[in-house]
DNA sequence: TTGTACGCGTTATCAT
DNA sequence: ATGATAACGCGTACAA
């Protein structure tokens, strides 16, 4: 049986309340018998029970961090910066993979929530819906804990939301093709989230004000997985076949665009002479690559060490601001001129 | 304010205990009172209080997975599997990445274990060394929760251990180039750790028992980050430039047989008819190159089923086998003929 | 079948 | 500066 605090109160010869006093370093306590109770502490190696600590302190110092699939090389990252700064500010990470379903992201929350974490952290755009109606379990989740969207943006009491500036991106990304005089740029994307969203307007938007507003042909969605490279490369191949023309794809992935580029050498075509790639989020997949992957960089570790700063903030009763957005950067690679 | 569960029993005009009762499911209670509690829970939407639950069952139904570095594409494929299958079972996960110091592994243990989860599953063989008075902590943790092995064994009361045979594993790949003629196999590591230390000896043993012993020059030790492909082609270029023959290699992860996938690209080397190339763990990597990536499947997802089977019938008193061991499999692509 | 009363190990509020 | 004691919300013997 592991020791209490009356166990430590009595050795030390002190009462509990001081016990708890040294141990929480409220409260005033003369050094000396600080010492003392410390010394009996260290022997016995006594830890606080956390479960009683967390009913007196109503909080066991720990946030829930939700993304659909920590595997996925994107969000593993995010969720790895995540923890990593929790951990250093004292806070520990509940991870919760949701999967894509909406039903099975509100029974998740509504479980986690009930393990009292002190906030959630919802990593990854497809939280948030464009159907404002699937979005109401958000509303209902902030009136009990701050909510902290990474990549989305929510407008909501006690939500905060840390994004990149995805439509300015693509937007960009589109921009340089163009102006390198590519004017047939094939859009390839496999999410309509709220990053996806913008990405996607970013790109229409770039054409639109180049004068290549007819665009919607070349506008392709990838229905699946995205660690199924061959998938998409046949996916790709199949645009071709059918009489699309292109000379510069923009992919909302780099899964995407690795699977681009499998299939301009599956065809033998020369990158990136005659076909440029651009792909998006500048994971390691970039640099596996013959020629490497020009990509856009969406600051991951940067949003991650705002939206953790932002958090402490709230929960340490500040009020800091609900949105925070950064600009993105285009890494130059080799599938680019 | 939440409800408590006194509000409840009131507003059903029950005691508390039998609404605890329903709750838990235990202890016998009318069927019409247990609707009429039911009722009430429903319409308040109440949830008990995770901390006094906890205090009472003395278990919050909560596993810490510790791993390195869950960005790690292996052992952010764990780490997901795990999560998926134990919040399958009713159990939450607490995710720590420990990071690859001792020091930092040991601290993060002990805090964890003070937050009172119920096990410990320790994902990827970097957590047992083979100095054993560094192992000396496990066993310290073994003595409050048992400790799960992912990708690692270690003999100890209320230690289990899931895990691949790595040098089977390897003793095959190596064995299979050696058949195909092939008899001066570079084999490239970057982890001593159990597992890194028993696919080297699979490596070992396959030249031996081929009468190819005096291999010792052709085994190098790559340190550094796994995601950084540029620099581990370097290291290969440099490994070629030193003067060293190979027209094999066998690398303890695709990572590393990317990297030698690009020195031979970079050196215009034909693959695989001048060299034949094997990676490890079977990750997406093997499918973002060309020719694709012959690599070992350590079986991932077996693992993590079997090592949360094992642990949930520790946990209800069971007494599983303390060792599992699954055999390897290589998956042919076209870096091996 | 149901209810009463106590224990769980803290934190926090009072006195002293 | 320190100690007694009341919450905190639940589980569970034990009693009825």
């Amino acid at each position: 049986m592991a020791l209490t605090i009356y166990d430590i109160s009595k050795k030390a010869g002190v009462s509990i309340a001081t016990v708890s006093r040294v141990l929480n370093g409220n409260g005033s306590v003369k050094p000396a018998t600080r010492e003392k109770v410390l010394r009996v502490i260290e022997e016995y190696d006594y830890t606080p029970n956390a479960f009683a600590r967390g009913m007196g302190l109503r909080s066991l110092r720990t946030i829930g961090i939700l993304c659909a699939d920590s595997s996925d090389l994107v969000l593993a990252k995010a969720v790895y910066f995540l923890e990593r700064e929790l951990h250093a500010n004292g806070y520990e990470s509940l991870l919760c993979c949701t999967g894509y379903q909406l039903s099975d992201r509100k029974n998740y929350i509504n479980l986690i929530l009930s393990k009292k974490v002190d906030s959630l952290i919802l990593v990854g755009s497809n939280f948030i819906s464009a159907a404002e109606e699937d979005n109401e379990y958000i509303r209902e989740a902030a009136r009990q804990v701050p909510i902290m969207l990474l990549n989305a943006s929510y407008d909501c009491p006690n939500v905060y939301s840390t994004l990149c500036d995805d439509h300015a991106a693509m937007f960009e990304a589109a921009s340089i093709l163009i102006r390198s005089g590519i004017q047939d740029i094939l859009y390839l994307y496999d999410s309509n989230s709220y990053s996806g969203v913008k990405k996607l307007s970013g790109y229409r938007d770039a054409m639109k004000s180049h004068g290549l507003g007819d665009c919607e042909h070349l506008i392709r969605y990838y229905d699946g997985k995205p660690d199924q490279i061959n998938a998409i490369t046949d996916f790709i191949c199949r645009i071709a076949d059918d009489g699309t023309v292109f000379h510069g794809i923009i992919a909302s992935d780099d899964s995407l665009a690795i699977g681009a580029l499998k299939y301009a050498h599956r065809r033998g075509i020369d990158i990136p002479r005659e076909l440029s790639i651009i792909g998006c989020n500048n994971s390691m997949l970039t640099s596996c690559c013959e020629p490497e992957l020009t990509s856009v960089d969406n600051r991951l570790e940067d949003l991650t060490h705002t939206l953790v700063k932002t958090l402490l903030g709230v929960l340490s009763g500040k009020e800091p601001p609900a949105q925070r957005i950064f600009p993105a950067r285009l890494i130059k690679r080799g599938t680019t001129v």
